[in-house]
RNA sequence: GCCCUCGUAGCCCAAUGGCAGAGGCAGAGGACUUAAAAUCCUCCAAGUGUGGGUUCGACCCCCACCGAGGGCACCA
């Protein structure tokens, strides 16, 4: 027994750390929830619950997904499927290497360290995971099949090398993928981000573009439609026009693209992006030379977040040049300014300012010309300082004049097209994402630097390219990868020519280890490949999948995508990764996010002490829906116990014995075991755990009300309802449930006994309280049979005095039945 | 500025277009107890953010507004 006298509900209930400890070895030794055997036949199930960093001990976030992922789990396996429900960690990272470099240890053995106290958390949390699977990011049997990936890549052109403004954070001194940048600042540190131009490797996302857009109708409805948003508007598509505008004194037209080509004639200027290559060029040789320099040196030193003020004054320099308009040969001033971003498009546009906001805003800051050319009905923008975006009649515009917007934009694509000025194109926010890091811990890129061969891949049997020991490597963050300090690794001979040579130094992205793991699950012990196809194919999709809403974007995005590649290397068969989602809510303190410095830090640890596994899990599943919030200050952990409790008690006071026929049983509690264990059932499958425990919380009242007051404790219906009780609970309280299955006369595991089968004649109720209302307004109640016809009722109804009596004098216009629940009486004079 | 989601007892939350309350927390009273705790029983409370509309009937569908949260926001 323990002799730990703080908790508060050693009274009248089971001793939870007794219990807890009792069964832990029992479910070690009996592992309920292992899912490779050979010869089983039950249909399968995949739920993955998003792998953790190893950065601690296990929080309350990590509590309140590992409780729903596992009610998700048990309730599938309770209902006889064979569930895989693994685990893992995705270890490698920059916390391990900042507390390394403060330790000045290996970040090896502090991941390792973290992962094996994270583990036996989740064991005495008693997550139903499948612990055979497990593996972990920064070991070499996962990362060499990271390389083995990057090759994959390579070899199809979908990874390549190119020098780019990339985004810096000063802080974790490494370069980040546009979606690791939010608002302007490091998503991991919060850092305002800077440029660099680096050249760095890339995974060619944006090939996929269209393919991540379209296949989300998958995924509709099975998703939330919150991160389904997320994603189309962070790919971005937009369709419209490509078209050469001739440049005086140069010789090559530059392309410019547009989302209107119909107002073609509506432009009045022509803008390119200061930071841009061609606005170099074109004010080369100028009289404007010198100001155009100052402008970019000034917009350059300007950070993202300045930038992404929309409200900014427009500014810019005139290049004293000009660019022709292919439709009607009009000369337009050429302006460099740093609204046209230099890497959407092609970098330079046709300013066209009576319809595009920016552009009159430009237009007006400049006192440029204002042309409309489409007949909206709305204020002159010249006057109103409004751009008319919508429909219209095309005016001022050649051919165009007269044709709606549709029109003219598919007749002005033909034209162009036929006289080799342009062509209808389609554009992307998307960007390719940058893998490359210049930091210690993480997969290093196998790819080696040949004078002759160029990069070259490392040879497959050479995998895994192992990280050199961190022992001796100046781990400190300065912008370059520690591993170019590493010379005996780095210096190679080339895998093709044999001559000296030099291993790429940076290290991926973490998100290329998470992009993929959920295939590694099914055949986890294969080292000889990434994944077996026949079992990732018997395995995947995963059928449900639970994380936080953080990956929104990344993880998820880059997720889609490699199973994307996966899919049209043959490799697997099926497009998208994960067929339902579960983004779970965030665990809050006294109405704000949990954090040290606020104070309002709630640990698990603590919490679990205080009122055992079984009472935090269900005080978190019966919060509220999965996808809200919870506010721990909301919730009561104590009253989570007394019901356990008051469950617990149930188990011990039934006086029949295991296997007694429940056929013989009083109908009316069986009436409510079937109608609890049918509903709890429907609200688990809609992801309404709240609602499912409600159902339990009901089914234990009435079974305390009928062994107390009832049909008594040697009932065979009072056997049943407590057995489906314990089965319910197994979901979401085990240990409560192992306990009470035991003092039952069974033997473990209530986890595998199977959901209660539900007899559909106990689900109908044996009279019910039919309401007759007149005009709307309820007047009286009867009882009637379930099975009462529409016609029987109407009877009934207009035949009680009460109706009767407040129907004198009225005319009837129409009676509404539906039967067995409601007749309405509409009268037209009262 | 645009888009999405959500507003139900003191609090957290339920309710296929059909009796607004399933469940819990908090609160009150009672039983048991020498007393307290624990346990058991009973009770209490909102007319669904506001204003319109559709309907026999609206928390639910539609429109507008208010409030909260989230996403997007010089992407041509």
């Amino acid at each position: 027994m323990s002799t730990d006298n703080t908790r508060d509900f050693v009274h009248e209930g089971y001793d939870v750390a007794y219990v807890q400890e009792k069964w832990l070895p029992v479910w070690d030794n009996l592992a309920p929830f292992k899912s490779g055997r050979p010869d089983d036949n039950r249909p399968k199930k995949y739920v993955l619950d998003m792998f953790p960093y190893p950065s601690g001990d296990l929080h309350m976030g990590h509590a309140e997904a590992y409780a729903l992922g596992d009610v998700i789990a048990r309730y599938w396996v309770q209902r006889g499927f064979n569930v895989l429900h693994p685990m893992g960690w995705d270890a490698f990272g920059l916390p391990a290497e900042n507390a390394a470099i403060k330790r000045g240890i290996d970040p090896a053995v502090w991941t390792y360290e973290n992962i094996a106290v994270q583990r036996a958390s989740m064991r005495r949390y008693a997550c139903s995971f499948d612990w055979d699977r497990t593996f972990n990011t920064c070991d070499p049997e996962f990362y060499r099949w990271n390389q083995w990936l990057f090759i994959q890549m390579f070899e199809r052109g979908l990874a390549y090398r190119k020098a780019s403004n990339v985004n810096w954070c000063p802080k974790d001194q490494t370069v980040l993928a546009n979606e690791q940048v939010v608002a302007g600042l490091c998503e991991r540190c919060d850092t305002p981000v800077t440029k660099k131009k680096l050249t760095q490797w890339y995974f060619k996302i944006t090939d996929y573009a269209d393919r991540l857009l379209d296949d989300m109708s998958q995924l509709e409805g099975n998703w939330p439609d919150k991160v389904l948003t997320m994603q189309r508007n962070w790919i971005g598509r937009s369709t419209g026009a490509n078209v050469l505008f001739q440049i005086e004194g140069r010789d090559e037209p530059v392309t410019i693209y547009t989302t209107r080509p119909d107002t073609l004639y509506g432009a009045t200027f022509f803008v390119v992006a200061a930071d841009s290559e061609l606005a170099a060029e074109l004010a080369k040789g100028t009289a404007v030379e010198k100001q155009f320099a100052e402008y970019l040196e000034k917009i350059k030193a300007a950070s993202d977040i300045d930038r992404l003020a929309t409200d900014r004054p427009k500014s810019g320099v005139f290049l004293e040049r000009y660019a022709i308009n292919p439709v009607n040969g009009e000369k337009l001033p050429i302006w460099a300014s740093d609204y046209v971003l230099a890497d959407y498009g092609t970098g330079a546009i046709m300013a066209v300012p009576a319809h595009d906001q920016r552009d009159l805003d430009f237009a007006r800051a400049m006192n440029l010309p204002v042309r409309v050319v489409v007949e909206t009905g709305e204020e002159d923008p010249s006057v109103s300082g409004i751009a008319t975006a919508g429909d219209g009649a095309l005016i001022n515009s050649g051919p165009l004049n007269g044709k709606p917007k549709d029109e003219a934009i598919a007749f002005i694509n033909a034209q162009l097209e036929r006289d080799g000025l342009g062509k209808a194109g389609r554009n992307y926010r998307l960007r390719d994402w940058l893998i490359s890091r210049q930091r210690y811990w993480g997969t290093p890129i196998p790819i080696v630097h040949c004078e002759s061969c160029g990069e070259v891949a490392v040879p497959l049997d050479q995998l895994p390219l192992k990280l050199p020991e961190a022992a001796g490597l100046d781990l400190k963050p300065k912008g370059t990868s520690p591993l170019g300090a590493a010379t005996d690794w780095v210096n190679v001979s080339c895998p093709k020519c044999g001559k000296p040579a030099k291993r790429d130094t940076d290290t991926m992205d973490t998100f290329v280890d998470s992009s993929w793991y959920f295939l590694r699950f099914p055949s986890s012990t294969d080292h000889t490949q990434a994944f077996r196809s026949e079992d990732v194919n018997a395995w995947l999709p995963v059928d449900q999948y639970v994380g936080g809403i953080t990956h929104a974007i990344l993880h998820l995005l880059y997720s889609r995508f490699v199973t994307k590649v996966l899919r049209d290397m043959d490799m697997i068969s099926f497009d998208e990764p994960f067929m339902r989602l579960l983004n779970q809510g965030m665990v809050a303190m006294d109405g704000s996010a949990m954090s040290k410095s606020r104070g309002n830090l709630v640990k698990l640890s603590d919490e679990l002490v205080t009122h055992g596994v079984d009472a935090v899990r269900l005080s978190l599943v019966f919060a509220g829906p999965p996808e809200d919030d919870i506010d721990w200050a909301d919730v009561s952990p104590s009253g989570s116990v007394k019901f356990l409790n008051r469950a617990w008690r149930l188990s011990g006071d039934i006086s029949s014995a295991p296997g007694i026929d429940y056929s013989l049983g009083d109908v009316t509690l069986r009436k409510a075991t079937h109608k609890a264990v049918n509903d709890a059932g429907f609200a688990v499958e809609s992801m309404r755990f709240n609602v499912a425990i409600a159902r339990v919380m009901e089914l234990v009242n009435a079974t305390r009300k009928a062994i107390d007051s009832g049909c008594g404790p040697s009932d065979p219906a009072a056997r049943e309802a407590v057995e489906a009780i314990a089965i319910m609970l197994s979901l979401i309280a085990p240990f409560t449930a192992e306990e009470m299955w035991e003092r039952l006369g069974h033997k473990p595991c209530v986890a595998l006994v199977g959901w209660p089968k539900v007899d559909e004649s106990l689900l109908i109720a044996d009279a019910l309280v039919a309401v007759i209302q007149i005009n709307g307004k309820i007047k009286e109640r009867i009882e009637v049979s379930p099975l009462i016809s529409d016609d029987q009722l109407e009877i009934s109804a207009l035949a009680h005095p009460t109706i009767v009596e407040a129907l004198k004098g009225a005319t009837v216009t129409k009676v509404v039945t539906r039967a067995p629940k409601i007749v309405n009486i509409v009268i037209s004079n009262p």
